[in-house]
DNA sequence: TTGATTAAGTTTGTACTACAAACTGGTTTG
DNA sequence: CAAACCAGTTTGTAGTACAAACTTAATCAA
């Protein structure tokens, strides 16, 4: 019986970035970067793995010249999400003695 | 602001490796190889990283003549865990959105 | 006794990946 | 024009989870 806890939203990053996204629906790519405080290079590297697995919608537009990265929460990316909280505490309940 | 989350900790086997430790305190290789399924090698190295943290205490003796090796939780490996699961919920509560 | 088998872990090799540094393509400023 | 600046991407590297191969020792078979 492996773990099974999806390792796209397990890695701590990206699992900030979902919960972000399923607050706000959607941001942009300077939000994510200067909410989350991460590198360029990192975000946009996260970015493209949530999109590969399916989780997220990148959306490439302009605010007036100047290009602009949306990024989108898909239903499949809530569907995960919300998996991996109740496989978490699956984990969590295998003992009832850690507390806060 | 990184995510802090320990990654000692935050690795889905050790994880699971703590937890049983939290809920019985001491075990030897083979129950916790046979009780989370993992292979003799993954399972050695995840204790030895744990032993390194210095949230796990590996205890050597033996069964009659067999060598048998056992694992305990340190204070500070209960330390640790709860402090993992905290900010897990710190995580969580990024957003009030998510459901089971 | 000697050779094969099993047991209990450990060590080694590989494939993957998070991260930051360096880069790209475009825009604005002087 | 060049220089500086944006918004993001690509590249290189160091670290690591995992299983396969190995080690060391005990037991069994003849």
């Amino acid at each position: 019986m492996t773990s099974g806890l999806d390792r796209v939203v397990h890695e701590p990053a990206r699992l900030r970035i979902l919960m972000l996204l399923s607050a706000v629906d959607e941001a942009d790519f300077k939000f994510l970067q200067s909410t989350l405080a991460l590198t360029n290079g990192n975000l946009s590297s996260h970015m493209n793995r949530l999109e590969r697995a399916g989780y997220v919608k990148i959306l490439k537009g302009f605010v007036g010249k100047v290009t602009q990265t949306r990024y989108h929460l898909t239903e499949e990316g809530k569907r995960a999400l919300s998996a991996y909280w109740k496989h978490i505490d699956e984990i969590r309940s295998l003992s009832p003695h850690v507390s806060g």
